[in-house]
DNA sequence: CAACCTTCGTTACACTATTCACAAGTGGCG
DNA sequence: CGCCACTTGTGAATAGTGTAACGAAGGTTG
């Protein structure tokens, strides 16, 4: 169970395992077999039980799983058995869109502060939060429990406010920023980025 | 240059070359070596060169590549030479803040016309555009040369709307959805998932 | 122009990931 | 109770990816 041993892009599996759970326990499903979980994620069978396999034996066979026991140890896993708050940063068009994303509350990721490096956007009022300044980060952190930072501040500073971020005890950045960071070792960090997502695309878009 | 012979993780990166290319010319750069370009982006020089070995021969030894005719070679490669007009599926919260998102149309994607399934929606402005109805797609494929369909509907409409999309003659999809959308063979599905971002990310934060 | 430093393109190798195939176990049914 | 249909967990086979190493060539310098 050391995280050093398991794959990194098993990891990034688990989480659509749960939505498949989830929503094959919407239709009243109780036992699920590797099959019927890579139907709905157009996979093999072998890998979802080869991926579940480096965490330990949670199916009987000639049965499948119990949905249930298996989305709780899958949440267990994954460390979702409790709420991340989490901090944003930047206020612009697009953290406002961020903020008023109504996915990330259900999933028990909770933005409770807003910060903003420029000096205009610090003390307005964006949703129910008063855009705070960056040097308050560390109340964040230490008062509020926070370990995500969401960035979402124009490319050319997104380097400085990650750094800023880190160096405040900050431990999983999600990047909405066009930029490939540099974090320490130890830091996690995700990038969300739709225009490299279709520039990979048109690749396959061209000469058709 | 079959595109079946290069493989998709390579595809994936060739936009984060050109990323890296035009940060290096706005500092001035005319010849640049793979070693730079790892630099920025936290990769190995190797890589570079592999991946750039898939489509021809670009550098000079003990020189570098030009920075100027690699870019234009990337583009063309991957299909940025021309604008790639898109249609948005979904004018809820999240499609709206994708309409206002400034950082497709100065890629060359752009959003020309904005449908939604639902009938209260049709017929509404949303910015510049005025709401469609779905059966008016063809329309938008046919006569606007749209070939992306951006999706940012809710979760239990996106496979029929991605189904619709893909019936209309639409070749790439850009699903904002939280679902493994079910396409034909010959369709290309981007998925942008911030949430299995971070559940993925708490596997590496829990227990510190 | 020779020695030297640089960097590419490519081949060989090590590593990672996926799929296959099967023994072992489960439950149902005649 | 024995047989059959089913499904897990896993070791072995296959496929795919990344890195290292090196020959070949460009450019610079004394």
């Amino acid at each position: 169970m050391q995280s050093s041993e398991v794959p990194e892009v098993v990891v990034l599996r688990l989480p659509l395992y749960i939505r498949a759970l989830l929503q094959l326990q919407r239709e009243g499903v109780e036992v699920v077999s590797s099959q019927q979980i890579g139907e709905r994620l157009h996979m093999t069978p072998a890998q979802i039980r080869k991926d579940l396999s480096y965490f330990g034996k949670f199916g009987k066979q000639g049965r499948g799983y119990c949905l249930r026991v298996l989305l709780d140890e899958l949440r267990d896993i994954l460390g979702l058995t409790t709420d991340w708050p989490a901090c944003l940063v930047g206020v612009g068009r697009l953290g406002r869109a961020i903020i008023n994303y109504t996915g990330f509350a259900p999933e028990g990721f909770t933005i409770v502060a807003a910060f903003d490096s420029s000096d205009d956007q610090v003390g307005t009022s964006v949703g129910e939060f008063t855009v705070r300044p960056m040097r308050e980060l560390a109340d964040a952190v230490n008062n509020m429990g926070v370990s995500i930072g969401i960035v979402a501040v124009p490319s050319e500073q997104a380097q400085t406010v990650i750094d800023q971020l880190v160096d405040n005890g900050i431990k999983g950045i999600l990047n909405y920023a066009p930029i490939a960071p540099y974090v320490p070792e130890g830091i996690v960090v995700r990038n969300i980025d739709p225009v490299l997502s279709l520039q990979s695309m048109t690749f396959y878009l061209k000469d058709k």
